[in-house]
DNA sequence: GATGAATGAGTTTTCATTCAT
DNA sequence: TATGAATGAAAACTCATTCAT
């Protein structure tokens, strides 16, 4: 009985956390972070407006509990998934995840790392990018063999993986999230991405 | 006599408006743009509430004007030096340039690019280099040989460059704009910088 | 459930916008409408400051829905009472009942008509009243057998009305609005008002 | 030699105060008297903003200096020019050359009268204006045989007159200010205006 | 858990006025 | 006398947050 009561109460909150994260997405991409109100979320949503407070403490709370969900995600699924493959393969095969997670969650992605986000989450989560490459440079998981400073280095790919993603994310025209990562690949290597994307090729490398 | 008299007055303006700019500089480094008020700008800088106001229609204004100014003459500079190179010695040579610039303007700098600044700001400040960036792959005056789209290009090497200088301008160690640059080119182009550096290579560059 | 809950809220706010609109009328009255300020008003009625902005856009605002409100209710009441009346009975009869209402609500009139009101609102309320005057000429139903220009003499008639209200609100002395209606008529037609008042003649018409 | 410069200065100082004053009238015409700053007037007028202090302590100040000069004017015109009229013939003239000098400085008595002025300005005037009427209803000199209270009287007729002028001065269409007496005339006495205007009568009085 | 009216601190912004030249 | 930069008090208005139901 008490089981079956929590479970019905359990649900609606769900709903209603639900309702309240997408509008909060959708009002950000709208009209960027800072001109988005607590009314206009729950306005959205079609709740009263002392019902956020009920399930968050503050704009800032919805979009990271938001944000830290979905990157946790792709860490794990990427540890899991690519955990016996190596150097570049590995990069190739992140990259490529990476683009495709954006795409599937648009919305999400655009205001994790676009313009329209909340500056502040959206540096959190480039640090937390860059401290997660950098540590993999210096285990030699990725790019081993390099001599250069690793934070160096991740500052570098982070930067420019954010920035050619969140332009493909406000302009993606028709490219694929393969070509994407391909792309990307030649810049970074000076190499073809061989055996994964082959087909894909479409333009040569910088010389 | 109304010569001299403007003369009075303009110079009498422009103290004034050194003062704010100054004062708001300092503030948003120590506060980050948002927390700050355009009272502690007046008080830092000695001034009446008011009379901000004269000067600048909002804290927007004033940063946006003094950021216009900078990148403005930054931009001026390097079209007159180096009007006769040629790739990749031009690539070089802009981007030891930016990070002498940047280590001179330190503050300002950090303003720009990094985190404690108005996202708004940063995000406009980008966007217009990687409008400069690509034009110039365009014109087959940078990357001559370049097959890939040079949006994309630019987009990478923009993100890049600028997330290794917001890195460096708040923790700089001992490193030089000379070494910056240098590693900068090491990982953009997978290639040693010849005769402009080559005595301050300290490390090898990715094999 | 709604429904019972609705009500309580529903007169929670109809017992705060009383309050307000009350404050503002007696506020008016004492220091003049441009003296007032939102805060005054929110503390007679012993309300917070943003109480105010929940209900009203501004001073101007509460002041016209009440306004509004009142003489709405005049002009129904005007229409429906008097409908079978003909001229020049119907004029008298509707000038009594406009000073009866006017010393009714003496201070909501004298804010309305009064110098200590908005300019501004007085100004469309007596354009609103001429507009009434000179349809019911045109109509025929005011002053029929009138030949000079409707325009002109809703002006006249209204003109002399609102201010002969106005003085009366002012200084009552004892005279009656049924004696107030009386002087009116007289200056207006030049003619005793027969059958309504004849008791409450005290002073002979102009020559 | 002092007395050259002082006429010197004493021009420059008049022709500087004819500027705010005429300043300020177009300025208020055209925003309302609230709307208007100082600055306003002082941009207007071409003059520096210290200068409005030097001549006049507010905006309150330079409006009620210039209208009480016109109204001052008016009234001492009239009580010379009419001495030696009788009523009707008295009342009939007054009217006509108030139409008159309303027509000859239409901006001026559109702030005096009109809904842009300033209301506690137009209500002093107002107020003044219904002193006059009473005194001289009292006199016997205006309306003799009147029965009826004048001060009721007096408001009655400056109600109607102003209100009429203030139509009139917003919208003259091709009504000649002794075709407006003419009106006038008709409505409050019931009456054809005889002597003075018999030519331009147009329409017939109120039955 | 959900509601929404009420709150009031916090901030921007305006503008009459002063003052040194 | 005229100037215009500087002033700062005053007011409006917003919006995150609370609270009684």
């Amino acid at each position: 009985m008490t089981e079956v009561k929590d479970n019905r109460f359990e649900r609606r909150k769900q709903r209603t956390r639900q309702a309240l994260q997408q509008a909060a997405i959708e009002l950000i991409l709208e009209k960027g972070y800072d001109a988005v109100q607590i009314q206009d979320i729950t306005d959205r949503a079609d709740l009263g407006r002392g019902t956020f407070y009920v399930h968050y403490d503050s704009k800032e709370d919805i979009l990271w509990q938001t944000l830290q969900e979905e990157y946790d995600a792709l860490h794990r699924e990427i540890l899991e998934r690519y955990a016996e493959e190596q150097s570049p393969r590995l990069e190739h095969l992140i990259w490529i995840r990476m683009f495709e997670k954006a795409a599937e969650q648009r919305p999400l992605y655009r205001v994790m790392i676009g313009s329209r986000g909340s500056a502040l989450l959206t540096e959190r989560i480039q640090t937390y990018l860059v401290g997660l490459a950098e540590a993999g440079i210096r285990d030699g998981q990725f790019l081993p063999g390099n001599t250069l400073d690793p934070r160096f280095v991740a500052e570098y790919m982070i930067g420019a993986l954010v920035r050619c993603s969140s332009w493909w994310l406000e302009d993606p025209g028709d490219r694929t999230p393969q070509q994407m990562a391909d792309t990307f690949y030649r810049l970074f290597f000076h190499r073809e991405p061989e055996g994964i994307s082959g087909a894909s090729r479409q333009d040569t490398p910088l010389k």
